[in-house]
DNA sequence: AACTGATTTGACCAACTGGTCAAACCGACG
DNA sequence: CGTCGGTTTGACCAGTTGGTCAAATCAGTT
């Protein structure tokens, strides 16, 4: 079952992720059902647990796609770039997966503020060799006098905690904003924020 | 029993209130079982429904107090002061909040993750009106030219965004950073981050 | 010590949980 | 048309869930 074969088993166990995407990310992992997954997904629960095997097997899958789709935008961080515009660059691309895919961000909040019980081990490792080596990219930049100096891993944890919050905390931005889309003025604002804290 | 009069009531009713911030904030309100909050709070569960009625109320008793509190320092934002001394104070406030009570912040954040169906109201009143007042006063700044020309709802999402980012993801903070205590670095970040967004 | 109201508990309940299983169903291919 | 592997399901299970209740225990007053 490593690679789906026939054409249902695409649908389904795509349907299921999407279903499970919903559930878990509104509701964390011990909070969602199977059965309001296999509803959402339009299937018995018995059929559910034909294509996955647990209910954790299905959080496992999700989380598993997610991490590294998740660091794309870090990962394309280019040290030969011109350092101001890349990490700007960078922020836009992060707010962007805010915007696009909130759902996502939601499950991955949701499984960090839980304490991270199911992908501990991935922070420490693929997420932290990729932070650290970004981080001595900035650090060179700073010390090269390119951009302001700042402390490397503090300015990713800022620009990771501005651009997520606009989708985990979405219910909160709307209440004060009275339901405007919050997403022009964030552009705006977060490109103006690094833009001077990054001025030499 | 709006107050508790005995010994024992306060008594129970404060270990009760502390076991259930334990658990909701670590497991969200669905994640979160009885079970659980009276083993943590070293009662029986029949005992703990009778100094709190339901699973809500213990909820709900937590959520009243937190919000309260948690836009104190927001409150003490004075128009009169100096405005920039004003807001980097209101941020190191904010993160000292992050720092000594990391638990209701992830109470908090669990609940506005998963829409904020306990507590929706509040956010479109108390805390929009408080916003807003404040985000006036920051306006005002702004076109005296005592203080850049900023977007305060954005401001203050920043502030929020990136103090409570230290309480909610813990521990992908450090994992990353490996074990450090992130504070003392996140105090002279954020000083540095909102001194030059604001400076003129 | 006896009384009284506050407190605590064991036993219990119906609803729900994640998960199993054998039987039924289905569509493609000979 | 038959049949055979892949798919779907109803019935079921043991454990857990939030919550109830009557009986037992306790603490403070007289």
């Amino acid at each position: 079952m490593a690679q789906p074969r026939t054409r249902i088993q695409t649908r389904n166990r795509e349907a299921i992720l999407a279903a499970g995407l919903e559930v878990f990310s509104a509701q964390g992992f011990r909070g969602a059902t199977l059965d309001e997954i296999a509803a959402e997904a339009g299937l018995s629960k018995p059929n559910l647990l034909y294509y996955f095997p647990s209910k954790e097997a299905i959080h496992h899958a999700l989380l598993d796609g997610l991490l590294a789709t998740w660091l794309d935008p870090l990962r394309a961080l280019d040290p030969k770039g011109p350092p101001k515009d890349e990490i700007l660059a960078y922020v836009q691309r992060k707010l962007a997966m805010s915007r696009d895919y909130p759902r996502e961000s939601r499950l991955f909040a949701n499984e960090i503020l839980q304490g991270a019980p199911r992908i501990e081990p991935a922070l420490s490792g693929e997420l932290k060799t990729l932070v650290d080596e970004k981080a001595k990219v900035i650090r060179r930049w700073s010390n090269e006098g390119r951009i302001a100096a700042v402390d490397p891993h503090h300015l990713i944890f800022s620009i990771w905690a501005l651009t997520q919050h606009y989708a985990d905390f979405d219910v909160q931005v709307r209440a004060v904003l009275g339901g405007t889309d919050p997403f022009p003025g964030a552009e705006e604002y977060l490109d103006q924020l690094f833009s001077r804290m990054l001025a030499v």
